[in-house]
DNA sequence: TTAAGTGCAAAAGCTTTGCGGGTAG
DNA sequence: CTACCCGCAAAGCTTTTGCACTTAA
C-alpha cells in the first residue's frame, strides 16, 4: 500500500471518529496501521503480534474489538475464505482472489477485465448489490511442484 | 438437491470409499446425507444436530472428522464466507453467492452469465485454476427494509 | 485379520463478555 | 465531566488430539 493511500486512510479514520463520536486513542491507532502496513489477510492475532513491536501493552481484547470496527465503519473488510479464523483486508477496493485448494494459499489477484464485470440483476432475490469479487481456485505453484516431485522422484 | 443428483452422489461415495481403501460406515453414511439434504451452508455442528435424528449416538468428532475427509475427496466443498466457523457446502459445481454485509447472509445465485466468464491468465502468479466463483456483496431484502423502516418511523 | 473408523474426554485455539478503572473530547 | 475505551480474567465456542475399543472389508 503506497504512503499517499494509506495516509489517506487514516484520515478517513479520523473523520469517521469524529462522524460517529468515537475517540481516536494511542491502542486504535496503532492497530490501524498495523493492518495497513499488512499485505496478506491477517488474522486477529497477527495482528495483535505486529501490534506489540509497536506498544507491548495493547491487549489482544482490545485488537479483537478495534478490527471489529474498523469493519464496521467499512475502513477495512473481512476477507472470504473457508477457514475457521476470521482473517482481515486491508483492501475495500474491487479485487480478486487466488485460492489454493491443497495449501488454502489465499492471495490478492488483480485483473482489469475482472473488473469490468457486469453485475446480473437481482432484483429478483431482493438483494442490492454493491460491490464483487471473483475468486478463482486451483493449485498454487509450490503445491504444483511438490506433487511433480513425488511422482517423478 | 434432486434425488438423481443426490444419488449419484452417494454411488460416487462409495466408488472413492473403495478407491481410497476407506471403509463405508454408518457414521460416515448418515453425515453424508445429512450434508447432502441441508440446502444452506451448515456449520459441522448444525449437521450434528441433523445426524442425531437419524442416530442419537453419533459423536460431534466423528462428523468434524468426515466432514473434513469428505472435502478431501472432493464430494463437497468448504464455502468462502467472511465468518469465524468453518461451512460446508454440498455444492461441488460453478456457482456464485451474494453476501449481505449487514447481516451476513450467505445465499447461492444462480447466474448463466456469470458462468461464462472468461478465466483470466494467472500463469504469472504460478496458479493453475481450475474453477471460479463470483461473490456479490450488498444489502439483502430483509435488511433494507428494516433500515427503511428506522429511518421513517 | 487388520487397518480404518469410532466415541470419549481432554486439550487447544479463537472470540466475546463483565467489570472496574482510565482518558479523549 | 462523561461517554467511550482499556486491560484483565474468565467464560464460551469451535475444532483437534490421544487412546482404547470396534468393525468393515
Amino acid at each position: 500500500m503506497n504512503a499517499e493511500t494509506r495516509l489517506a486512510r487514516i484520515e478517513t479514520y479520523h473523520r469517521l471518529c469524529r462522524e460517529h463520536g468515537l475517540r481516536n486513542t494511542i491502542q486504535k491507532r496503532i492497530i490501524l496501521e498495523a493492518v495497513l502496513d499488512h499485505e496478506a489477510h491477517p488474522t486477529a492475532d497477527q495482528i495483535h503480534e505486529l501490534v506489540l513491536r509497536a506498544n507491548p501493552d495493547v491487549s489482544r481484547t482490545t485488537v479483537y474489538r478495534a478490527l471489529e470496527n474498523f469493519v464496521r465503519l467499512g475502513l477495512i473488510t473481512k476477507a472470504c475464505h473457508p477457514g475457521k479464523v476470521v482473517r482481515y483486508d486491508r483492501r475495500v477496493d474491487i479485487h480478486h482472489h487466488l485460492l489454493c485448494l491443497r495449501c488454502n494459499r489465499f492471495v490478492d489477484f488483480e485483473d482489469h477485465g475482472l473488473d469490468r464485470l457486469e453485475i446480473p440483476d437481482t432484483s429478483a432475490v431482493g438483494f442490492e448489490v454493491s460491490d464483487f469479487s471473483v475468486q478463482l481456485r486451483g493449485i498454487c505453484r509450490s503445491c504444483r511442484e511438490t506433487t511433480r516431485r513425488e511422482e517423478s522422484p
